[in-house]
DNA sequence: TACTATTTAGTTGTACACAATTAAAACTTA
DNA sequence: TAAGTTTTAATTGTGTACAACTAAATAGTA
């Protein structure tokens, strides 16, 4: 009789079984479909996420950055330097804390911000997908983000 | 009068609102959740998903396995030299198409297989959903991949 | 057959990610 | 207030990711 492979035995242990590395897959296929559209602002998908977070709230520490992107200084750290460099922001120490290191807007990132409003818009696009669809994955998403960090 | 953020004018520009955030967030926590439970076979997630797919089909080449898995030979060349210092796998010409690169499972590796088959049964409980809930979630990110891929 | 185009891995350089560690500042509390 | 603890960034080292490029092998074709 011939034997059969162990995923036969266990479909879990199927990469087309894995919800994971869907999620995994999808992420990185993200990040491409992103990057066409972010040339224009010569940012990195990550780098573009801390520009979010700045447009809406002007400054925040690196520690507010981390809890919201869920990225530690080891990644941020590197990464703000980078964005300093360009004039996009600037990083000093709080002087109210100086365990803290404040990262700030800076106009030449405000200026970008006038170019990146067609973005969500152009993304949706190439998802084809409505807004309430959107929202409802999202949504789903949320709460196993919820459930794991 | 005061100025209102561009955010509020443009909710769409703001990370809480973006699904794209969601996908990358959740791809990173779940490599975290992972982490954990493949410490005992010593290996990475993507090292992890190499596996998977040579326990499904014993020998593939680097072409095969970087169609499966949405990868490049950048990031599969060094990734799988790591796994052939350590005996998980062998790589070597195909003879019939020298350009081809033929990955196949080793011994070594074939063992770590009895080791891994409660992970998926582990990490379905960290996310707290159903086999079904699973399954509909992740036809939904498969819709999406195709349509980036 | 020669010539060109395509396919396949590998290489190089840049940018994340993150665990583990370090160092300084701020907090706690006896 | 002095000692120990916690908080916050930065640093170090490893491992992905991926664009751009190179080189070898194969396929296609005039």
């Amino acid at each position: 009789m011939k034997e059969l492979p162990e995923s036969a035995l266990n479909p879990l242990l199927k990469l087309d079984n894995q919800l994971c590395f869907s999620v995994y897959a999808l992420s990185r296929l993200i990040t491409k479909a992103y990057q066409p559209l972010l040339e224009s602002l010569d940012v990195t998908y990550p780098q573009y996420l801390v520009l979010l977070l700045l447009w809406e709230h002007d400054a925040l520490t690196v520690k507010q950055l981390g809890e919201k992107l869920l990225l530690d200084s080891g990644t941020l750290t590197p990464l703000l330097k980078r964005m300093e460099q360009r004039q996009w922001l600037s990083r000093r120490r709080d002087l109210r804390d100086e365990r803290s290191v404040v990262v700030e807007l800076q106009p030449a990132a405000r200026a970008l911000q006038l170019k990146a409003h067609e973005i969500p818009v152009q993304l949706a696009e190439k998802m084809q997908m409505t807004i309430p669809e959107i929202d409802a994955l999202r949504t789903q998403l949320r709460q196993l983000i919820t459930l794991l960090a």
